[in-house]
DNA sequence: TAAAATAGTTTAGAGTATTAACCATTAATC
DNA sequence: GATTAATGGTTAATACTCTAAACTATTTTA
């Protein structure tokens, strides 16, 4: 076998693993965010998204739905529920009047900050029993990850 | 600071990095597998994702409901189709006709295999930036939080 | 044997997505 | 400068997937 072959099958082998590992992971700190979410704060997973997306400053509707890999209809439909909870304001740009800017208010801000607070320290009880060096594996894949991503 | 302290303060920047990392990429992979699975092969990520969890062995609706966290209900009526189109197979178990064991038709094998070789591909190129210690480095984030999944 | 538990389905309704058609505004083109 | 094209957003009709609740069938338990 070859350094190609050889590294071909290291990438193959971790592409494998990747189904194994992230579907149920994701699953499950969905869920936790789901029961969260809707249970104690009245709002569903994908309004967390997109709470959580505003605040990223992705901050309008084209915006939201390109990231979010959906269409402008259901990013607009979305925002409609959570302009009437008072969670999200819109303003119109006044440079460009095609333009709506959406923004957090300040209940929204303070109930997107307790899903995060609850859910991080769900998260950090879950990896707790790592080891030091083990946490800074994980931390370093990930800004592997990020590098892969945003090279695209 | 001391060593308590520093170990929480790593975990938290681990799970801060992880939102900025994960839902984008997961939201990437899922965005490949819809027009992949739907445009190429006709079928939904949600039933992309049944077919997956059948070949692993997860056999009946309750297991799937339990793995997915979603209703029983929900997982029947998903069953209903892909057994309507073939991909799958409903039979009753003869020492407890309660259960119906579900399995993959060879239809349903093939498909599953075609869009796996594909969606392989794609994440395989994606990857291949990525040097042989980088590669390493993620498969063992992987197995860690392999780890940690299983031991809760 | 009667009651409880388990496996699965059906039905009615909610939520979230899509497409297509639309309005308003701005940019490009002749 | 007027017309056309492109962009940003919404609305309406519809499809898909989920849930809860009620149901059937079967097995376990008390």
């Amino acid at each position: 076998m070859n350094a190609l072959d050889s590294s071909a099958e290291a990438l193959r082998q971790a592409v494998e693993v990747f189904w194994d590992v992230f579907p149920p992971l994701w699953q499950r700190i969905r869920a936790h965010i789901h029961q969260t979410a809707r249970e104690r704060f009245g709002v569903s997973v994908e309004q967390f998204h997109i709470l959580r997306h505003i605040r990223r400053g992705q901050g309008s509707v084209s915006e939201l739905a390109r990231v979010k890999n959906i269409s402008r209809a259901a990013v607009s439909q979305a925002v409609d529920a959570l302009v009437a909870r008072g969670l999200v304001s819109r303003a119109t740009d006044p440079r460009d009047r095609r333009h709506i800017h959406l923004a957090l208010t300040e209940s929204g801000q303070a109930l997107l900050e307790a899903i995060f607070d609850e859910t991080r320290q769900w998260m950090m009880r879950l990896l707790a029993p790592l080891a030091a060096e083990e946490v800074a594996t994980l931390t370093q894949a990930m800004a592997l990850l990020r590098k892969v991503e945003e090279q695209q």
